[in-house]
DNA sequence: GCGCTGACTGTCA
DNA sequence: ATGACAGCCAGCG
């Protein structure tokens, strides 16, 4: 059975180039709508490379965080695959 | 098992 | 529009 984590994972590595989902819709996908923060936590203690975590932003438009550089590394990756910050 | 922390979100002032 | 407060969840000590 996928815990969370396993869940966030999965919709995480789901999302497409170019696009990209904010940690509330990740939630919601993942079955906690409320469970924002929760992703945010999975994200930041357990990064994995082969999951495009930075492509996971914030509802209002930021980047939120990113434990490999740097939200400016952040967003220069997502601005490089074409979608809009 | 309890308490704190954190890359969050939404609402009020 | 900006700042502050409260609420929610999962992981870790």
């Amino acid at each position: 059975m996928e815990s969370f984590t396993e869940k966030v994972r999965a919709v995480v590595a789901v999302i497409p180039k170019g696009q990209v989902m904010t940690y509330k819709a990740v939630a919601i996908a993942a079955g906690n709508p409320k469970a924002a923060r929760a992703v945010a936590n999975i994200m930041a203690k357990n990064y994995d490379q082969h999951i495009p975590c930075h492509r996971v932003i914030r509802s209002d438009g930021g980047l939120g965080g990113y434990n490999r550089g740097g939200e400016n590394v952040k967003k220069q990756l997502l601005t490089g695959e074409g979608a809009v910050v």
